[in-house]
Order: C-alpha cells, then structure tokens, then sequence
DNA sequence: GATGAATGAGGGTTCATTCAT
DNA sequence: CATGAATGAACCCTCATTCAT
C-alpha cells in the first residue's frame, strides 16, 4: 500500500502557493480587477505555470474560496474543544467571522463574496454550523420552525452583521448583539441568549 | 397657471430608457460582464450618449440597483394599505421580496448584488422595513435586543432566502418558513409566527 | 462714413469670452487635452454657441494665442515709451518675456507651444523684436551677419531660457544672464551688454 | 568562454522594432495623432504586445525620442574623430542638427518636439554639446557671461534655425548664419565665427 | 444667434489564454 | 513541467462636431 497522505511534492507546494496568493490579490482587488498575471508573480511563478494548476480564472477563485473559508473553520475549531454546548458553540463561531470583519475587513469581504456565489461553499463550510444547529436542537436549547430556514438565518444573519461592520455603520457591540439576535431567533429565550453571547471568546491559535 | 412639476423633457425620458436597459442588461449579465455599450444600444441611444447622464459605469450601476429597488418597494408598499399590523406587514414585505427569486430570478439576483455593495440601498430601502419593525415594536409583537441587529437578521434572511431560492436548493414552502422565522426571531412565539406568515399574500399591482 | 471702431457688440463680447477661456483652458490642460465643451464652459456659454465664432478647435488655438502673445506685447511696449536705445528696449523685452516663467509658468508654457507651431505667430510677434533690432542696428548698437539668424537666436534663446526656467533648472539670475547673453551675440562688448541687461526693468502697466 | 555581452534575445529585437516604429509613427502624424495600434501594426507586432514593453504612451515617446536623439548625436560624434578644435566642432555639430531639417524635416520636428518637453533629453544630449563648449573655453576661443545662459542659446538657437528652416521661410544659407551667429554670441571676433562656420561639413557616416 | 442633446469614431489599456522553447 | 513572449478581443471613456429646436 502506498502511502495515503502528503508526501508533499513540489507540485503541492507551487499549487499551495496559487491558492495563497489568489487570496491576497482577490481579498486587495476584488474577482475581476485581480488578474492571474499578478496571481502568478504574486506566488513567484510564470505566467503560464499558473494553467498547469487551475483550468481558469474561475476555477482558481473557488478554490482560493474554499482554501481560506475551510482554513478559517478549521481554526475557528480548533479553539473550542471543550465547549460542548451548542448554543455557545454557534455564538463563539459566529462571532469569530464577525471579528474578522475588523481584524482583516479584505479578507472578510473576500469570504463574504464567496459565500454568495459559490456553490462549493455549501458542501464545505455549512456542514460546521449545521453540526451546531443540529447539537443545539438535541440539547433542547434551539427550537426551530425549519432547519433549512433557520440554516439561512444564522449563516446570512450573520453576513448581515459583517456588511454592516465592513461599512462602519455599526461597532464592535454589534457582534456581541448578532450573536443575541441568533440565539433568540432559534428560539432561546432572551436572558439566556443574551448570557451567552457575552461569554469570553476563546481565542484563535495564531497561525 | 399650468402644472408645476413634470415638463417631461426629452432629457428625462432618454434617461429613464438608459436606466431600464441598465436594469436589464446589469440582470442578464452581472455589473463586470455588462457592458455600457450594449445598455446604450438596448436604450436605442448612440454610444457617447450614455456619458451625457452617467459619468462612470458604477454610477449608472448605483442608479439603476435604487431605481429598481425603490420602484419595487413601492409596489410592495402599495398592495397593503389596509394592513396595520406590523407583524404582518414586515411578513408580507419579505415575502414579496423572496416571491422575486422564484418569478424573476435574474431581477433578484440583481437587487441582492447591489444591495450588498450600495451604500445608497441603506439609504434608500432599509427605512421601508425599519418602519414595520417600529409598528411592530409599538404594538408590542416584537421584542428585540438591538434595533440594528434586527434590522441585519431581518434583511439578511431574507437575502439568504432568497440566495437558497436562487439555487434551487429549496422550494416555494422555504418563503414561509422564513418569513415565521424572522417574526420568531424578533420576539413573537412560534404560533403567533407561524400563523402570520402563513396569512394570504395581497397581489403587487400590475405594472 | 460709419464708425470704424469697436461699437462693442455681444457677439464681439462672446467672442472675447471664448478667447479669454480658451487662453485659460489650453494654459492649463494643454491643446489636446482641453476640449472645446470646456472652453464654453468656462466662457458661459453653450456648447454649440462655440461653432458660431470659430470653425474648429485649431482656429481658437491660433486665435487664442495670438491674442494672448499679442496683448502681452503691447502691455510690454506700453511700459517702456521713454526708453530710446534700441539695446536696452531689446534686454527689456527678452526679460519680462521670461518673467512670465516665473510669473504664471501654465501661461508661459502656453505661449511657447503656441509660438513653436503658430504662422501667425511670426506675423504678429516678431515685428516687436524686429523693430528693436533695427532700432539697434540703426544706434551703430548691434553688429549682426545675418538678420534672420539674429533673429531666430534673439527669440530662440529667450525660449530656451524660459525652458529652462520652467523645468527649474536654473533660478533668477538665468533672466539676466540671458539677456546679456543675446546682447553679446548681437556684438555688444561684453562689458556694454552685461550692464544694460542688468538695468532696472520697467513694470508692466497694471491688468 | 562565451560572449558576455549581447545574448540579443527576441525581447531585445522587439524592442527595437517598436522603438524604430514609434518613431516612425510619431515623427510623421506627431505625438498626439500617432496610435499606439499603429505603432503596433508598423512593428509587426499585436496590439497588446506593446504594454510587455512600455507602460504607456508617454513612456514610448520618452524612449523613442532619446533612442533617435541619442543615435543621432552618436552618428554626428563618429563623423569628426579627427576634429580638436572646439569652435569648430561646435560649428559642425549644430550644422549637422540644421541639416535633419532639410533631409527628413518630420525627423527633425520629432527631435524638437522631444526635446522641448523631454527631461531625458538634458541629460542624454546636452553633455555632447557641453563637452565641445567646455572644450572651446579651455581653448580661449569663447568667453561666456554664463555657461548656463550660453548652453541654452546654443542648444536654443540650433532649434530656432530649424524651426524657421521647417516652415520654409529661410534657405540653406542660414545654416551657415546661424552657426556664424552662435560663435560670435560665443564670443568670437565676426571674421573667426565667420570662418569656422563655413569650413566644410564632414559626412555622417552612412547608417 | 443660442442651445444642449446626440452622435460615433477612435484610442489607450487590460488580461485571460496560448504555445514555442 | 516551467517559462514568458505574444495574442487580440473587448471595454471604458473622450470629444469634436452636427442639428433640431
């Protein structure tokens, strides 16, 4: 049997390297103004090494996505081992990608824009909140009308709340208050919703 | 003494054909892969023509996204008349709004981009669904955290409604779910909720 | 007999309007960047009121330029009556002409661009420089083998000068270098020349 | 051991091509009028192949206008190795500038034009000139007030004498006047400056 | 004569993609 | 696989000029 994982090849590493770039030069210009030329320098290959890895300008966009959205989640994860409540589980989730929007608002609008149009995006990233939901509904603390309604509720209240944060309408206790909202919008009572969306953040492990 | 306002000028009306065909053309092909030549040619005007209204693509962008949102707040606004009651109105306003993705997918999807990015939409329609979320706190069926989170859960799950609409990853019966779902989450029990988004929709008036 | 002169007319007011803006509009901007749409906006008029005074936009470049090089001249001539001596009249007129580098450079900038490439330019310029160098020539002042190469190095030099002066590559003291320069070349001692060049400078009569 | 220098890579060779098309181009329709796609076309090149190697218009004019300046003072320089006398090389090198405006009077209104707004020009051309200035003071045979003042009346008064030769209002003769004039401003005695200015013209070599 | 909306050719520039080396 | 020069379609925008009112 040959072995399963990552003997990481140099063609791991120059395709890791796209994707981190994509992000960086996505994240700063936006789909269209950010072009495969600077994506390539910006990962220091040549122009054309970039279709040896990705097909098109789109498929690389998803990709980058998803690389940096799972990334995310997958930190995000990592800090909350001990939590077991699923209430306060999804108010610590939520209200990371909400910090985002003021630690890194490009990246933040990068993921945003992503969400919104990748289909990708569902089959990766929902299935975290869902585990969530679905904890939170068997604990009996969340009472639901529809999953699939209260699904769009959290993920797109929760965008609601970054926009918000990326235009500077709003503060930082607007995170704290959408985490609230959330909670009371699957059916907590507010006292209890309110209680734990203040509960301390569990910080990120650096990178 | 003659009527004060509309001299409808020719000025106005090659304006008012510009921002159809933006209308049109942005919801057929998105803001990047529009191109301002053709919105001239489907407004039947000369190229050069467009910059005697519009100085840039992003302002005819701008434009367009209000003046089609404002114009569908009002048939909105204009089927309900005799409803009083807030809770009700903010339901039948969202579910109006959702009821696009599935009559008129690309016209939906064309409020949401712009929605997302505009600045001028929060000017422009926000006040619209504030004022039901006011009546409805005056008449003490919704209890809510924070005016501005509520205000993101509501037009953000509607978004996000209208988003899984637009992927076809949920059916007609999705729009009730989430119309009771955001009247749970601003403070209304599940029966309440359930029933007053269950309530008739009245018809927009014909175009 | 009819009054030969001037019953100021509108039209001869608008006409003086455009020229005023166009002198404004090329000075600053440039002959290719400056549109006509500008120049009768800033001369308060429409813009097809433009094609009722001059054909096209060459002929208010010519117009304009000599109609500004010209009443620079003659508010030039108009401050020195008294002076007689055809060496000093000609180091009085190289200098304020350089001055205006100085002065108001976009308006210097404009005369030159307008002197290298007018026809007219000669016609109704040179006969100023003309006259002095024959009133020199006459004073037994100037010792020249040739009145066209006197000429050219006369009014080239003064060019070059304000070049110079408008790139910032020399400071004030170039004006009377230069002048005295010229004044060499036309086969003035050194000593003669250096001392008329330095002669205080009659100010130009108020606008 | 292989040649150091000059691996003349295609990328030097389309360079090249398009440097000769600019000027070209830009000599015969002027900076304004003459379209990158032309130049383009002329270099036997596609339309986007320009911006691989200049970034803009501008650019291209800059290095197209020292490219042919440049070869040009290099072709005067090659042509009088034998030549020690500074007035006399003077003489030559702004005899042989005149004379582009007889041969190839779009050539030379190119050089003006360059010149005129060129930065790059004072420092690429103008130590050719300054060098055989430098070399007739050391030599006693010119006395200058200023060497800046005297730089630009000879740079300015060879562009003089072009211009009037360009617009045809001066023969062959003032070629001569005008160098005469030069080295009489330079301060020579009128029968030297007259003598110099009439030694014969040694050739450029053939291209 | 004045107006100003309309015209439409034209140009600079970008960039996804290809392909010979 | 990597390279990077070449491609060429497409687009935004400007503006001199025309002309109906």
């Amino acid at each position: 049997m040959s072995t399963e994982k990552a003997p990481i090849t140099k063609r791991d590493r120059t395709r890791a390297q796209l994707l981190d770039a994509a992000v960086k030069v996505f994240a700063s210009r936006g789909f269209e103004a950010g072009s495969i030329q600077e994506i390539a320098a910006v990962a220091g290959v040549a122009n054309g090494t970039f279709y040896n890895y990705f097909p098109t300008k789109e498929a690389i966009l998803e990709a980058a996505g998803v690389h940096f959205a799972v990334g995310h989640c997958e930190r995000i994860d990592a800090c909350y081992p001990h939590i077991t409540d699923g209430a306060e589980r999804m108010a610590i989730g939520g209200r990371h990608y909400m910090q985002l929007a003021l630690d890194q608002p490009e990246l933040a609008r990068f993921a945003m824009s992503v969400a919104l149009s990748s289909k990708v995006w569902d089959e990766r990233i929902r299935p975290y909140i869902y585990a969530d939901l679905m904890l939170g509904i068997k604990q009996k603390h969340f009472h639901v009308a529809s999953r699939d309604a209260a699904m769009d509720m959290i993920t797109a209240t929760n965008f609601g709340a970054i926009r918000s944060l990326l235009l500077g309408k709003v503060g930082r206790s607007h995170i704290t208050a959408t985490a609230a909202t959330i909670l009371r919008g699957l059916g907590m009572s507010p006292k209890e919703a309110d209680e734990i969306a203040r509960r301390p953040l569990p910080p990120l492990p650096s990178l």
